[in-house]
DNA sequence: CATAAATATTCATTTATGTGAATAATTATG
DNA sequence: CATAATTATTCACATAAATGAATATTTATG
């Protein structure tokens, strides 16, 4: 059995090469490439990698937009990044600061600069320390308890 | 049940922090701590970490090597990092080129970077693309293969 | 607005992962 | 080298994630 992932890559590129109407057409594709799905499983592919159903002129086309490729990253993923490399979590007003394993913080700050929380302004890290400043609209402690339950702290 | 991770994080402070001579005594270290754990977990993780037993002046203790912490990505890490975010994999020579959605190359590379294969001599990331020079024991359309295997394509 | 087509969701099942108890294997020690 | 202490592994089981078939829901179309 294909991955998921690898099924979901492949969705992508497909989608960037053809045209695409409808979820039928995508399972006979991909069987095409020898990956066996459902037509149920390609609908949850599509929502988990944020495709839209555009319509030019009559034919309907499946895309994922920009926005999706270049920058979300999956809830799922992010948790998955904290988890493995969030040791600690702790806030002083509206300011974040997460502690990595040595030299890990940069891979942690793309995550979260990826991930487009609302709750985050943005990111700068250091070698085991990435300072995250929270929006105004909530607070650096709501901020730290998030990424600590992320992390599993 | 505190995850799997957080235990694992939680073993590698209190390693860093006190000398612990056995599975049976940090066990009860991580009770102390609101983690129930076995010593069946223990053993597993001390090995996922890279634990070492030393031995200073008839004292067993068990360490985290610099090179663990500093360095080591887990297979299993880095399969997952590659699977989430490798396109494709191609090689000329002894180079191999990975692809990845615009913007993440750094991601997997840093990912790469830390996993210290002997197979892998370094790694120069863009912003979708990846060079990976293979070391002069191996090639480039080996180490391609390992990475399409570890991205599951 | 009725009907057909397309898509999302539920449900049951499979598969993968993590776990502790028991035990095997290893390592230390007299 | 025998024995005790420690550590790794096996096994059975629990939990979570992924999946397809069936079906409910939504969307398009005459």
């Amino acid at each position: 059995m294909a991955s998921k992932s690898q099924r979901q890559h492949l969705i992508e590129r497909i989608l960037a090469e053809r045209s695409v109407s409808d979820h039928g057409e995508l399972v006979e594709l991909l069987a095409a490439e020898g990956v066996e799905a459902s037509q149920a499983s390609v609908s949850r592919d599509l929502d988990e990698l944020g495709a839209v159903k555009l319509r030019a002129g009559g034919q309907t086309v499946y895309a994922i937009p920009e926005i999706a490729t270049q920058r979300a990253v999956p809830l799922e993923t992010l948790r998955r990044v904290c988890g493995d490399w969030v040791v600690d979590a702790q806030h002083s007003q509206n300011l974040v600061v997460l502690t990595t394993p040595p030299g890990s913080a940069h891979v942690v700050a793309s995550a979260i600069d990826r991930s487009d929380s609302d709750d985050v302004l943005g990111t700068v890290a250091g070698d085991d320390t990435i300072l995250v400043v929270a929006a105004p609209h909530t607070t650096g402690e709501a901020v730290a308890e998030h990424f600590r339950e992320l992390a599993g702290l």
